[in-house]
DNA sequence: CTGTTAGCGCTTTCAG
DNA sequence: CTGAAAGCGCTAACAG
């Protein structure tokens, strides 16, 4: 049947625990009788049992990463950052850790769903990654579950969402607001006094913060804000093509658009040429995000780049450190991209 | 401290094996004891120990998916369609199936590694995505590894790989020959004679795939290849930004290029346009994959769409229900979508 | 540096 | 339909 550690101690002629030893490299070992046991593990092409090994030492090598939308760069990117970075050696068994990589959907259930299901596998730390949802409810009911991790011995890192108060989870959040209001600024500057502004979901975080920078700045300018100017949708390139041909039927004297990430400003541009519209001159768009494609768009987008490649290092050093984050350290900064997609205004 | 199943089971005044088979139902217990015994998980906020029912049952939860890179939306498709395939109800503890993605980078060491982790936490199943390596010693070491997997009851399905000999695998491909073929048929049929072509890495099943089609296509129309119009890179912008640099300064005379995938294609685009050419009016190009954002590129992008979406429904119906895939179904054939990127030659 | 000895928390026959 | 008991395979004190 299947090779236990046992099975390998008696070839090696050497207890069991002494092979546990030898394959956990974290005790003291004399090296002739490493290699006696190495040799048996591999003439034996024995496999360590996971769950067994997770059970008696109450942790597992698991690290789960929860991400809105693993179809999307966005998570995509930060999930393979946040990987390379807990990915090196140190996990229990010698091996590396094991990156669960979630997908919840933007849904709050099976947000939930999944941090039970990691709470269930000892998980040794858990990433939450992107905007959270605001309901009321459904924070405490994360706060809980976080609260819970925790006290289990699970490292919580909460990864370009808002740190959980009552909790000992790390936070590493991106400054969407501070990336909103230079965006939004950028384009007053350029001339712009009607913008229209595609918003992602509500009751999201990242939502509700990309907005307010933009109507901070919009404030500061002294622009008095039209409610028709915002439209909400999903953070993906169809709702951006939706919203825009909502935001010029009303109101078609709009100069620039600005969308609450780049898929949604593809899509607007996709719009607004069918509309007849050119970029920049007739209307100016601007993205959030600078994902790997924004570039690329004709004429390219302008937008606010996020550090997501340091997702997972923090500014206090990588949280996977066991130091956690100071308090007083600054947010990810989001950094403005100046293309060609946005100009001064038609007239 | 921690909350166990024999807690529960005091607090409902019953033995541990009736609150297992409660949680597990898959055992006939009288309604009014199930009620007493939720009732008790309930208050006591009591989580399985998974390490435990997995080392107790022998098998676990776990269904790993493997993709070559996970930044890339081609994959992030793919994880997304077949976790929310195996998603549904039916694991071990009523619960969801926990779907780990995990990230290989492309690297043969990291796609063992964690092949061998899979095996440890023994995996109820595991994915294997995307275009494999071809070193004839890789094969055979993730071939054995896969062979031991099934042995010991874990489910693997080869998605986008070709199938794998001596396995009980399931294999779900994609025609990447009869894609590549067809894009380029097109170009012919359009009067391109001279066509680059920036392949993916070398000894990857799907870069070969698609060039065999390409060079289907072009001895079909007894066009005599040059060597100087194939450049092998990696499935990347980047990449592809720099291969077709390389083209040009081989042959500038060629009149179209054609791309590993979309986002060759379009670091191709922007490579070209820094050259001062016009797309399609000076060089046509194609991509492959057809990812979302293919279609926003300016011109949109000619390529071949695969059915990304459907992975993991396998034609034979889902591998996850347990019928695995009737020899003689045909692959996941690629839709050619004709766009803005591809007109005839100039001259 | 190495062996012995208890469990970790759950599932699963086997009886009742 | 329910309980008792025997492990699953490994780790971690504790001695030597």
């Amino acid at each position: 049947m299947t090779v236990t550690l046992a099975d390998v101690a008696a070839r090696a002629q050497v207890s069991p625990a002494t092979v546990s030893r030898v394959l956990n490299g974290n005790y003291p070992v004399a090296a002739s009788t490493r290699e006696r046991v190495l040799k048996a593990v591999d003439e034996l092409d024995y496999v360590l049992n996971g769950p067994a090994s997770a059970l008696a030492a109450a942790t597992s090598d698991l690290v789960g990463i929860l991400v809105n939308d693993i179809a999307d760069p966005f998570f995509g990117i930060m999930a393979s950052a946040i990987q390379s970075e807990i990915g090196g050696p140190g996990g229990r068994a010698g091996g590396e850790r094991l990156a669960v990589v979630c997908n919840t959907g933007g849904s709050p259930e099976r947000e939930l769903t999944y941090l039970t299901l990691l709470q269930r596998q000892r998980a040794a730390a858990v990433v939450l990654t992107g905007g959270a949802i605001e309901d009321a409810s459904h924070v405490a009911a994360v706060s809980a579950k976080l609260r819970k991790l925790t006290d289990a011995g699970t490292r919580v890192v909460l990864c370009g969402r808002p740190p959980a108060p009552d909790t000992s989870a790390v936070a590493l959040t991106f400054d969407n607001r501070g990336g909103g209001r230079q965006l939004t600024e950028h384009l007053i500057g350029l001339g712009h006094r009607r913008l229209g502004y595609i918003a992602g979901p509500e009751e999201r975080t990242t939502t509700r913060h990309r907005l307010e920078g933009h109507r901070a700045a919009l404030e500061a300018a002294g622009i008095q804000e039209d409610p028709r100017w915002t439209v909400h949708g999903r953070y993906d390139r169809r709702s951006g093509h939706e919203a825009t041909l909502e935001l010029l039927r009303r109101d078609p004297s709009l100069t620039a658009v600005v969308a609450a990430n780049d898929s949604v400003a593809l899509g607007a541009c996709a719009a607004l040429r069918e509309s007849g519209l050119r970029i920049p001159e007739d209307v100016s768009v601007a993205g959030f995000d600078d994902l790997p494609f924004s570039i690329d768009a004709v004429p390219s987008l302008t937008t606010v780049r996020l550090p997501l490649a340091q997702a997972g290092r923090g500014p206090g050093g990588s949280p996977w450190g066991g130091r956690s984050r100071r308090p007083g350290d600054r947010d990810g900064a989001g950094e403005l991209m100046v293309r060609g997609s946005s100009g001064v205004p038609r007239e």
